[in-house]
DNA sequence: CTAATACTTGACTAAATTGCTCGGTTTATC
DNA sequence: GATAAACCGAGCAATTTAGTCAAGTATTAG
């Protein structure tokens, strides 16, 4: 499991594809202009999830990305290891036989903590944290300020 | 918050300075050659760490580093920040005022994800997470099977 | 059919980060 | 004073991140 802008775009994508999920697909290009990110980068983030089967890519004149499934059964963690596909050596699936024994020892403890940092953020779900109270507000705030006008509320199944 | 190789590193180093705290200070060089990462590379970690307050160092012959506070008050939080020590300009400290709302928006939600990682990560201590019956089960067969023999067990106040 | 839209792919690049080598300086012990 | 260790800093190679550019392919409106 690794954090960094890499998994921070493609959740934050993510969220914007499940806030808009009652109306139609999303457009990278959209997402490229709201969030500042490059179309080609996003494009690339996207072709990952794609593959993970966490996104729909939509074709043709109106098309776009839509959330290839409910939002209550996609999890952060799921995004995260997407697009970081992390051949994990680190962990599970030991390269060598771990010579050292102390090697093996500290190696086994990261592993025990980083699959509580996996489950983590496997227990929180899109629809889940967008639910929250404290988001919902921010994202009404930004609803009636704006732009895309009448977009309903995230409303969790 | 961040997650990547270089807080592995520095994590694992000091679980390796917990378990011995009763013994004395563990050398750089120990944790090099049994973790297999270069002496100059802990070095600069390490140099961060004590700039925290997270470790002491003790030079001369015997010496070398130990926590600087008990492992109870010492968090994985703690330590990945000291190393990563990124101004966390994405979050917080908002650069500019934010000109799209739509990139607020997303930059809000972020942070909110971001701020439960943290508190997570900040609730798991060293002590609590090398007590786990789990960790103490590979730290004691560890030690029976080699070098290093007699460590007594850690013992969380 | 045709053209517009939008996804797909691959090659290539600049910048940042990671991890390391090397050389030195202090400090404390024997 | 020799030695063992922490400390310090410049610099470098490999990798990853983030992005550009260009040439596709599939879909659908008209």
């Amino acid at each position: 499991m690794r954090l960094s802008t890499k998994g921070r775009y493609a959740v934050t994508a993510m969220m914007d594809l499940a806030i808009h999920e009652t109306k139609g697909p999303v457009t990278l290009a959209d997402i490229s202009d709201c969030q500042d990110i490059s179309l080609s980068y996003l494009e690339q983030l996207f072709s990952k999830l794609r593959r993970k089967n966490l996104v729909r890519g939509v074709r043709g004149p109106g098309g776009g990305y839509q959330l290839a499934r409910p939002a209550t059964e996609i999890t952060i963690a799921a995004i995260i290891a997407a697009v970081d596909e992390k051949v994990d050596s680190t962990c599970s699936e030991g390269k060598e036989p771990c010579g050292q024994d102390q090697e093996c020892l500290t190696h086994e403890l990261w592993c025990g903590l980083s699959r509580q940092i996996y489950s983590f953020l496997d227990s929180i779900t899109l629809a889940a944290f967008l639910s929250r109270p404290s988001v919902q507000a921010v994202i009404r705030r930004q609803e009636r300020d704006h732009h895309r006008p009448g977009i309903p509320p995230v409303t969790v199944a």
